[in-house]
DNA sequence: ACTTGTGCCTCGCTTACGTCA
DNA sequence: CTTGACGTAAGCGAGGCACAA
Protein backbone atom coordinates (compact mmCIF):
# COMPACT_ATOMS: atom_id res chain seq x y z
CA UNK A 1 0.00 0.00 0.00
CA UNK A 2 2.50 2.31 0.78
CA UNK A 3 4.76 1.13 -2.23
CA UNK A 4 1.84 1.55 -4.34
CA UNK A 5 1.52 5.26 -2.87
CA UNK A 6 5.56 6.05 -3.54
CA UNK A 7 4.77 4.48 -6.70
CA UNK A 8 2.60 6.66 -7.71
CA UNK A 9 4.14 9.39 -6.26
CA UNK A 10 7.27 8.54 -7.69
CA UNK A 11 5.92 8.52 -11.16
CA UNK A 12 4.29 11.79 -11.03
CA UNK A 13 6.84 13.60 -10.05
CA UNK A 14 9.17 11.92 -12.51
CA UNK A 15 6.73 13.02 -15.15
CA UNK A 16 6.90 16.31 -13.40
CA UNK A 17 10.92 16.37 -13.70
CA UNK A 18 10.53 15.67 -17.16
CA UNK A 19 8.80 18.18 -18.09
CA UNK A 20 11.15 20.48 -16.16
CA UNK A 21 14.10 18.83 -18.62
CA UNK A 22 11.48 19.51 -21.32
CA UNK A 23 10.73 23.02 -20.80
CA UNK A 24 14.62 23.31 -19.91
CA UNK A 25 15.71 22.20 -23.33
CA UNK A 26 17.47 19.14 -21.74
CA UNK A 27 15.40 16.43 -23.44
CA UNK A 28 13.72 16.81 -26.78
CA UNK A 29 10.44 17.43 -26.75
CA UNK A 30 9.38 14.67 -29.63
CA UNK A 31 11.18 12.25 -26.62
CA UNK A 32 7.47 12.21 -24.99
CA UNK A 33 4.20 13.04 -26.09
CA UNK A 34 2.92 16.19 -26.19
CA UNK A 35 0.27 16.90 -23.93
CA UNK A 36 3.10 15.33 -20.59
CA UNK A 37 5.52 17.25 -22.08
CA UNK A 38 4.10 20.53 -21.53
CA UNK A 39 3.92 22.45 -18.80
CA UNK A 40 0.67 22.87 -17.57
CA UNK A 41 0.06 26.33 -18.73
CA UNK A 42 1.00 24.92 -22.01
CA UNK A 43 -1.12 21.41 -21.18
CA UNK A 44 -3.97 24.04 -21.09
CA UNK A 45 -3.73 25.06 -24.84
CA UNK A 46 -2.53 21.51 -25.99
CA UNK A 47 -5.80 20.23 -23.61
CA UNK A 48 -8.25 22.90 -25.92
CA UNK A 49 -6.29 21.59 -29.16
CA UNK A 50 -7.09 18.16 -27.82
CA UNK A 51 -10.77 18.75 -26.64
CA UNK A 52 -11.27 20.59 -30.32
CA UNK A 53 -9.26 17.87 -32.16
CA UNK A 54 -11.04 15.18 -30.06
CA UNK A 55 -14.82 16.89 -30.51
CA UNK A 56 -13.85 17.28 -34.24
CA UNK A 57 -13.68 13.18 -34.09
CA UNK A 58 -16.16 12.59 -31.03
CA UNK A 59 -18.65 14.89 -31.77
CA UNK A 60 -18.89 13.11 -35.55
CA UNK A 61 -20.61 10.13 -33.20
CA UNK A 62 -22.28 12.36 -31.01
CA UNK A 63 -23.76 14.07 -33.92
CA UNK A 64 -24.70 10.62 -34.81
CA UNK A 65 -26.14 9.62 -31.56
CA UNK A 66 -27.70 13.12 -31.20
CA UNK A 67 -29.97 12.62 -34.13
CA UNK A 68 -30.66 8.83 -32.86
CA UNK A 69 -31.04 9.84 -29.50
CA UNK A 70 -31.21 13.41 -28.12
CA UNK A 71 -34.52 13.27 -27.71
CA UNK A 72 -35.79 9.91 -26.29
CA UNK A 73 -36.20 9.99 -22.51
CA UNK A 74 -33.33 8.72 -20.21
CA UNK A 75 -33.57 4.95 -19.37
CA UNK A 76 -36.76 4.45 -16.68
CA UNK A 77 -35.44 6.02 -13.54
CA UNK A 78 -32.43 7.69 -13.89
CA UNK A 79 -34.43 10.73 -15.08
CA UNK A 80 -37.46 9.80 -12.43
CA UNK A 81 -35.44 9.71 -9.12
CA UNK A 82 -34.80 6.18 -9.56
CA UNK A 83 -34.03 4.77 -6.09
CA UNK A 84 -30.32 3.86 -6.87
CA UNK A 85 -28.45 6.65 -5.50
CA UNK A 86 -25.79 5.55 -8.21
CA UNK A 87 -27.27 5.82 -11.36
CA UNK A 88 -28.48 9.04 -9.59
CA UNK A 89 -25.31 10.45 -8.83
CA UNK A 90 -23.92 9.17 -12.04
CA UNK A 91 -26.03 11.60 -13.99
CA UNK A 92 -25.66 14.44 -11.31
CA UNK A 93 -22.42 16.28 -12.54
CA UNK A 94 -23.75 17.54 -15.39
CA UNK A 95 -27.21 18.11 -13.79
CA UNK A 96 -26.51 22.03 -13.31
CA UNK A 97 -26.69 21.63 -17.38
CA UNK A 98 -28.19 18.83 -18.30
CA UNK A 99 -31.17 18.92 -15.60
CA UNK A 100 -33.08 19.06 -19.06
CA UNK A 101 -31.28 16.65 -21.27
CA UNK A 102 -29.88 14.26 -18.79
CA UNK A 103 -27.25 12.05 -19.42
CA UNK A 104 -25.36 11.98 -22.27
CA UNK A 105 -26.78 9.45 -24.87
CA UNK A 106 -23.55 7.01 -25.08
CA UNK A 107 -23.33 6.96 -21.79
CA UNK A 108 -27.53 6.41 -21.33
CA UNK A 109 -26.57 3.42 -23.78
CA UNK A 110 -23.18 2.31 -21.82
CA UNK A 111 -24.13 2.26 -18.60
CA UNK A 112 -27.56 0.76 -19.57
CA UNK A 113 -25.90 -2.61 -20.51
CA UNK A 114 -23.10 -1.76 -18.21
CA UNK A 115 -24.19 -2.49 -14.86
CA UNK A 116 -22.62 -0.84 -12.07
CA UNK A 117 -20.03 -3.22 -10.87
CA UNK A 118 -18.81 -1.18 -7.78
CA UNK A 119 -15.62 -2.99 -8.26
CA UNK A 120 -14.39 -5.14 -5.02
CA UNK A 121 -16.14 -5.07 -1.80
CA UNK A 122 -19.37 -4.47 -3.95
CA UNK A 123 -21.19 -3.97 -0.07
CA UNK A 124 -23.76 -2.31 -2.24
CA UNK A 125 -26.59 -4.28 -1.47
CA UNK A 126 -26.06 -3.74 2.11
CA UNK A 127 -25.07 0.05 1.74
CA UNK A 128 -28.42 1.21 1.91
CA UNK A 129 -29.05 3.03 -1.58
CA UNK A 130 -32.39 4.78 -0.57
CA UNK A 131 -30.65 6.78 1.99
CA UNK A 132 -29.20 8.82 -0.66
CA UNK A 133 -26.35 8.91 1.17
CA UNK A 134 -23.05 8.52 -1.38
CA UNK A 135 -20.83 5.77 -1.47
CA UNK A 136 -17.43 5.65 -1.87
CA UNK A 137 -16.13 2.54 -3.62
CA UNK A 138 -12.45 2.42 -3.90
CA UNK A 139 -11.48 0.81 -6.92
CA UNK A 140 -8.94 -2.28 -7.19
CA UNK A 141 -5.73 -2.74 -7.69
CA UNK A 142 -6.09 -3.87 -10.95
CA UNK A 143 -8.29 -0.91 -12.26
CA UNK A 144 -6.22 1.80 -11.32
CA UNK A 145 -2.81 0.17 -12.92
CA UNK A 146 -5.43 -0.18 -16.00
CA UNK A 147 -6.37 3.22 -15.80
CA UNK A 148 -2.75 4.55 -14.69
CA UNK A 149 -1.75 3.01 -18.02
CA UNK A 150 -3.98 4.27 -20.10
CA UNK A 151 -3.97 7.64 -18.52
CA UNK A 152 -0.28 7.09 -19.59
CA UNK A 153 -1.08 7.18 -22.81
CA UNK A 154 -3.55 9.79 -23.13
CA UNK A 155 -4.19 12.18 -20.23
CA UNK A 156 -8.06 12.80 -21.65
CA UNK A 157 -10.29 9.92 -22.93
CA UNK A 158 -12.69 10.31 -25.76
CA UNK A 159 -16.12 8.82 -25.46
CA UNK A 160 -15.48 5.75 -27.25
CA UNK A 161 -12.32 5.18 -24.81
CA UNK A 162 -14.17 5.91 -22.15
CA UNK A 163 -16.81 3.77 -22.89
CA UNK A 164 -13.84 0.82 -23.83
CA UNK A 165 -12.13 1.21 -20.56
CA UNK A 166 -15.28 1.51 -18.46
CA UNK A 167 -16.15 -2.24 -20.51
CA UNK A 168 -12.71 -3.18 -19.41
CA UNK A 169 -13.05 -2.73 -16.15
CA UNK A 170 -16.24 -2.83 -15.19
CA UNK A 171 -16.94 0.07 -14.18
CA UNK A 172 -19.15 2.70 -15.56
CA UNK A 173 -18.23 5.33 -17.55
CA UNK A 174 -18.97 8.10 -15.11
CA UNK A 175 -16.37 6.52 -12.66
CA UNK A 176 -13.70 6.38 -15.32
CA UNK A 177 -14.51 10.01 -16.35
CA UNK A 178 -14.07 10.74 -12.51
CA UNK A 179 -10.70 8.89 -12.22
CA UNK A 180 -9.33 10.62 -14.97
CA UNK A 181 -10.32 14.21 -14.05
CA UNK A 182 -9.17 13.56 -10.82
CA UNK A 183 -6.05 12.13 -12.02
CA UNK A 184 -5.32 15.40 -14.08
CA UNK A 185 -6.01 17.19 -10.85
CA UNK A 186 -3.33 15.41 -9.14
CA UNK A 187 -1.24 15.93 -11.93
CA UNK A 188 -1.71 19.43 -12.42
CA UNK A 189 -0.83 19.63 -8.12
CA UNK A 190 2.13 18.21 -8.43
CA UNK A 191 3.46 20.31 -11.52
CA UNK A 192 2.61 23.23 -9.10
CA UNK A 193 4.56 22.03 -6.64
CA UNK A 194 7.38 21.49 -8.90
CA UNK A 195 7.53 24.61 -10.43
CA UNK A 196 7.28 26.06 -6.97
CA UNK A 197 10.26 24.58 -6.00
CA UNK A 198 12.11 25.53 -9.21
CA UNK A 199 10.87 29.28 -8.62
CA UNK A 200 12.18 28.77 -5.13
CA UNK A 201 15.76 27.47 -6.45
CA UNK A 202 15.68 30.70 -9.06
CA UNK A 203 15.07 33.50 -6.42
CA UNK A 204 17.73 31.74 -4.39
CA UNK A 205 19.87 32.06 -7.31
CA UNK A 206 19.41 35.45 -8.23
CA UNK A 207 19.73 36.52 -4.76
CA UNK A 208 22.97 35.02 -4.72
CA UNK A 209 24.03 36.18 -8.12
CA UNK A 210 22.97 39.83 -6.97
CA UNK A 211 24.98 40.05 -3.82
CA UNK A 212 28.28 38.35 -6.16
CA UNK A 213 27.54 41.50 -8.20
CA UNK A 214 26.91 44.25 -5.63
CA UNK A 215 30.53 42.63 -4.24
CA UNK A 216 32.26 43.46 -7.17
CA UNK A 217 30.51 46.99 -7.63
CA UNK A 218 32.12 47.85 -4.19
CA UNK A 219 35.65 45.98 -5.45
CA UNK A 220 35.60 47.92 -8.71
CA UNK A 221 34.81 51.23 -7.16
CA UNK A 222 37.57 50.55 -5.02
CA UNK A 223 40.21 49.53 -7.36
CA UNK A 224 39.01 52.76 -9.56
CA UNK A 225 39.95 54.51 -5.90
CA UNK A 226 43.65 53.89 -6.22
CA UNK A 227 45.03 55.63 -9.37
CA UNK A 228 47.95 53.06 -9.62
CA UNK A 229 45.79 50.22 -10.17
CA UNK A 230 43.20 51.86 -11.93
CA UNK A 231 45.94 52.68 -14.73
CA UNK A 232 47.52 49.66 -14.91
CA UNK A 233 44.22 47.61 -15.29
CA UNK A 234 42.50 46.18 -18.09
CA UNK A 235 39.34 47.63 -19.18
CA UNK A 236 37.04 47.06 -17.11
CA UNK A 237 34.42 46.80 -19.62
CA UNK A 238 34.78 43.12 -20.12
CA UNK A 239 31.40 42.55 -18.98
CA UNK A 240 30.03 42.61 -22.36
CA UNK A 241 26.72 40.51 -23.56
CA UNK A 242 25.67 38.16 -25.27
CA UNK A 243 22.77 39.43 -27.47
CA UNK A 244 21.27 36.11 -27.91
CA UNK A 245 21.84 34.15 -25.06
CA UNK A 246 22.35 37.25 -22.85
CA UNK A 247 25.17 35.75 -21.01
CA UNK A 248 27.49 37.85 -19.29
CA UNK A 249 30.90 37.16 -20.54
CA UNK A 250 33.85 36.87 -17.72
CA UNK A 251 36.49 39.55 -17.61
CA UNK A 252 39.78 38.58 -18.81
CA UNK A 253 41.06 39.64 -15.65
CA UNK A 254 39.05 38.56 -12.10
CA UNK A 255 39.13 40.46 -9.14
CA UNK A 256 36.69 38.58 -7.72
CA UNK A 257 38.37 35.35 -8.77
CA UNK A 258 37.33 33.96 -5.23
CA UNK A 259 33.82 34.25 -6.44
CA UNK A 260 31.45 31.32 -7.61
CA UNK A 261 30.39 31.06 -10.83
CA UNK A 262 27.00 32.10 -11.86
CA UNK A 263 24.30 29.32 -10.82
CA UNK A 264 23.58 27.87 -14.19
CA UNK A 265 19.84 28.62 -13.65
CA UNK A 266 20.09 32.39 -12.86
CA UNK A 267 22.29 32.54 -16.05
CA UNK A 268 20.03 30.49 -18.29
CA UNK A 269 18.81 32.32 -21.13
CA UNK A 270 15.53 33.79 -21.46
CA UNK A 271 14.50 31.22 -23.33
CA UNK A 272 14.60 28.60 -20.50
CA UNK A 273 12.79 30.71 -18.32
CA UNK A 274 10.06 28.81 -16.85
CA UNK A 275 7.43 28.97 -20.01
CA UNK A 276 4.44 29.39 -17.58
CA UNK A 277 6.09 32.75 -16.83
CA UNK A 278 5.23 34.20 -20.20
CA UNK A 279 1.68 31.70 -19.99
CA UNK A 280 -1.03 33.21 -21.71
CA UNK A 281 -3.94 33.96 -18.47
CA UNK A 282 -5.41 31.02 -17.52
CA UNK A 283 -9.44 30.96 -16.81
C1' DA B 1 -23.76 36.98 -40.61
C1' DC B 2 -25.29 37.10 -36.03
C1' DT B 3 -27.78 35.51 -31.87
C1' DT B 4 -29.61 32.19 -28.86
C1' DG B 5 -30.42 27.75 -26.74
C1' DT B 6 -28.74 23.22 -25.90
C1' DG B 7 -25.57 19.48 -25.07
C1' DC B 8 -21.27 18.14 -23.73
C1' DC B 9 -16.75 18.48 -21.68
C1' DT B 10 -13.33 19.94 -18.38
C1' DC B 11 -11.90 22.40 -14.50
C1' DG B 12 -11.59 24.00 -9.60
C1' DC B 13 -13.38 23.51 -5.31
C1' DT B 14 -15.48 20.81 -2.01
C1' DT B 15 -17.41 16.88 0.49
C1' DA B 16 -17.51 12.33 2.18
C1' DC B 17 -15.52 8.10 2.80
C1' DG B 18 -11.71 4.48 3.46
C1' DT B 19 -7.30 3.54 5.37
C1' DC B 20 -3.55 3.88 8.37
C1' DA B 21 -0.56 5.20 12.16
C1' DC C 1 -11.29 1.51 20.49
C1' DT C 2 -10.80 6.25 19.16
C1' DT C 3 -8.88 9.90 16.59
C1' DG C 4 -6.58 12.79 13.32
C1' DA C 5 -4.18 12.94 8.89
C1' DC C 6 -4.16 11.71 4.35
C1' DG C 7 -5.62 9.93 -0.19
C1' DT C 8 -9.19 9.72 -3.32
C1' DA C 9 -13.94 8.87 -5.37
C1' DA C 10 -17.57 11.65 -6.26
C1' DG C 11 -20.74 16.01 -6.24
C1' DC C 12 -21.44 20.63 -7.74
C1' DG C 13 -21.23 24.88 -10.27
C1' DA C 14 -19.01 27.59 -13.82
C1' DG C 15 -16.90 28.45 -18.20
C1' DG C 16 -16.11 27.28 -22.89
C1' DC C 17 -16.91 25.10 -27.34
C1' DA C 18 -19.69 23.07 -31.16
C1' DC C 19 -23.81 22.86 -33.32
C1' DA C 20 -28.52 23.68 -34.77
C1' DA C 21 -32.42 26.67 -35.14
Amino acid sequence: MLLEKEDLALSLSLSSSANRFDRLGLVPSSSSSPSRSLPSSCQQWSRLLLARSERGGAGEARRGLRTIDVNQPPPAGAAAGRPDSEEADASSPNSGVSSVGGKRPAEREAEHDAEPSCSRGASDEEEGDGDGSRKKLRLSKDQSAVLEESFKEHTTLSPKQKLALAKQLNLRPRQVEVWFQNRRARTKLKQTEVDCEFLKRCCENLTEENRRLQKEVQELRALKLSPQLYMQMTPPTTLTMCPSCERVSKPSFSTTSTTNPPPSEAAAPRSLRPPFLDAPPQR
